[in-house]
RNA sequence: UGACCCAUGGUGUAACGGUAGCACUACAGAUUUUGGUUCUGUCUGUCUAGGUUCGAAUCCUGGUGGGUCAACCA
């Protein structure tokens, strides 16, 4: 038998055991997953990963996938972030229908738990200090040792806990606590906290409530409430699995099981949300959605689409070992969508003024030009021509390397969708620097119809002097130098990359683009993929560039 | 010096006891009115030592290396 080793219809372990579970009917042939975020700040790539696999895995197999904050600490959460969220995920093409859930939405079903725990004699008010509790809770090496509140009748925990929730003791007082396992060689098994008193207010729910569930009590239970069939999460959670059955079975609840994956991690990138945070609160971006961040919000500014980041999240795989993703293959999924989609305009970034001697003084010639060569529907456009263009500085060297394939005195190079030129002269001012070239335009050569028979290597972008636009461009490089942040000795600020912004204040462009729109895609032929910024208006348009074009030739030279 | 998890080219990820494949990267060439795209090719890999087996990346044991866990965070 031959077994076909195309990757595209390799499982990853999730579908796998997915696929055995509807296999033998373990719940009933349903798929059932859920993404739940914390409303405590933006979403960033990492979650974009758990939001293509969660929904992912729902639609391949004709399942649902809910919404569900996990807001179970009011000190930290708010309503910014729940917004911020919602727009991410339906950016990223992505719902979940009527299923946006809350924690919070179970607190009264919570606490009904807890108080069943607590008749079970498996739950206690515990008044110790967090030193004490940790304390108590020894090393891996050694076991806990009790607290003096573990032995308590359930009356008196339950009258406790009640007065927990109900405000009469501050914040830091007590606890309730799980009654497991002391010595269980998973520090998590060791009667961990349950509830705890927040005097925040909570977003949703107000002043009702004085005292949270933990994740571990809260995040399970919502699971087996909500039906999920396979509640995934990331490698750090799973010395939190035993807990997460202990409290389902305790209660004789329905259980979900908990799948966990390796969480992405990119070069040059940090993604860490306290990270992120620092980022921003020290004024090394922006904000959230400042283009440089590996937030959704900023990767949407920046450029990137839809469609190349579920690319992204499908190529990077699903594995339980660490990895390190590569952003070239990030940058390469952006490429590949852009060439698709990208409308190809001509912007020149650093101007050099080129002067066609034997062109007519005042003419203007309207040419024909593709909108995008990978797609034909996108059309043609008119662009002016005329005596005067600019030209980029890096197209003319006085004394070219050899496979120079551009613009030099004597040589000869295409206009693109214009005509062929030849270089006579580089005017020079006092100071050595060339101020303009001018050239001579051979007329039988032009675009389309060309019967000059000259044959060039180079074809170089340009505008009109005369209808050219000026245009603001932010040139982004990666946030960070160094290829594996956990790598940092001492602080990540150091390795900051000092040139992650570059803005062009003045680049010139093909009138057409003052037409752009937000959701518009360019590519500026030779340079790179653009998008309109928010920050662009009539009367200053700003560019951000997604990503450059690849450039052997820069590669080339910079070995040399 | 505990428990648990992990180990396949530079980076990811397949191969489910039977030919180590795919993608990204890098490099080389062809095509090209974008030094882009596209196409072709090349380099590079089963952590280590034993064991089981006709046969091991795959199963077992030891070692090595990496990760996680001792928040009233999630």
């Amino acid at each position: 038998m031959t077994t076909p080793n195309t990757d595209s219809n390799a499982l990853n372990f999730i579908e796998e055991i997915i696929e055995d579970d509807l296999q033998t009917a373990k719940y009933q042939g349903r798929v059932h997953t859920r993404f739940p975020p914390e409303p405590n700040g933006y979403l960033h790539i990492g979650h974009a990963k758990s939001i293509c696999l969660n929904f992912g895995l729902a639609q391949k197999y004709s399942g649902l996938s809910n919404l569900r904050y996990d807001d179970t600490n009011p000190a930290t959460e708010d309503v910014e972030f729940v917004n911020s969220i919602k727009d991410d995920i339906h950016w990223l093409g992505f719902d979940w229908d009527d299923r946006e859930y809350y924690a919070s939405d179970y607190y009264e079903i919570l606490y009904q738990k807890a108080v069943e725990l607590i008749k079970m004699g498996k739950a206690y008010v515990d008044h110790s200090t967090s030193e004490e509790l940790a304390a108590q809770k020894g090393t891996p090496t050694e076991p806990g040792t009790p607290s003096l509140y573990r032995e308590r009748s359930v009356e008196e925990n339950l009258s406790l806990f009640e007065g927990m929730v109900k405000g009469q003791f501050d914040e830091g007082t007590c606890t309730l606590r799980a009654k497991i396992d002391l010595a269980s060689p998973n520090m998590h098994m060791r009667d961990p906290v349950i509830y705890r008193i927040k005097k925040a207010p909570h977003h949703r729910t107000g002043t009702h409530w004085s005292a949270y569930p933990m994740y571990d009590f809260a995040h399970g239970i919502c699971d087996s409430l909500e039906g999920i069939t396979h509640s995934i999460c990331t490698l750090e959670f799973e010395v939190h699995r035993p807990l997460y059955d202990w409290f389902l079975i305790t209660l004789g609840m329905y259980k979900p099981q908990q799948i966990e994956f390796a969480r992405l991690n990119l070069t040059y990138t940090i993604i860490s949300k306290r990270n992120l945070k620092m980022l921003v609160q020290e004024g090394f971006v922006t904000g959230w959605d400042d283009p440089r961040m590996p937030t959704i919000s900023g990767m949407r500014r920046r450029g990137y689409t839809p469609a190349s980041i579920r690319e992204f999240a499908k190529r990077v795989g699903v594995a339980r070992r660490e990895n390190m993703i590569d952003v070239s293959l990030l940058e390469f999924c952006v490429r590949e969508d852009m060439n698709r989609i990208a409308q190809r305009v001509m912007v020149v970034t650093d101007p050099l003024k080129l002067v066609i001697t034997n062109y007519p003084d005042d003419q203007t010639e309207y040419l024909d030009t593709e909108n995008n060569p990978e797609d034909p529907e996108a059309g043609n456009r008119q662009i002016p021509f005329s005596k005067e263009l600019y030209i980029e500085q890096d197209d003319f060297m006085e004394d070219p390397p050899k496979k120079y394939f551009r613009l030099a005195p004597g040589a000869e190079v295409r206009l693109k969708s214009a005509y062929i030129i030849r270089c006579d002269e580089a005017v020079k001012d006092e100071a050595g620097n060339i101020t303009e070239l001018r050239c001579t335009y051979f007329p039988d050569s032009k675009s389309g119809n060309d019967t000059s028979g000259k044959k060039v290597k180079g074809t170089l972008h340009w505008v009109s002097a005369k209808y050219a636009i000026p245009v603001e461009l932010r040139i982004y490089d990666r946030l960070f130098t160094l290829p594996d942040l956990s790598e940092a000795e001492g602080d990540i600020r150091n390795y900051i990359n000092p040139n992650s912004l570059v803005v062009i204040p003045h680049a010139l462009a093909e009138p057409s683009l003052a037409a752009a729109t937000p959701n518009m895609r360019y590519q500026f032929i030779r340079k790179g993929y653009y998008c309109l910024d928010a920050d662009s208006s009539p009367q200053k348009l700003v560019f951000n560039q997604t990503v450059g074009l690849k450039d052997s030739w820069a590669k080339q030279a910079s070995k040399e």
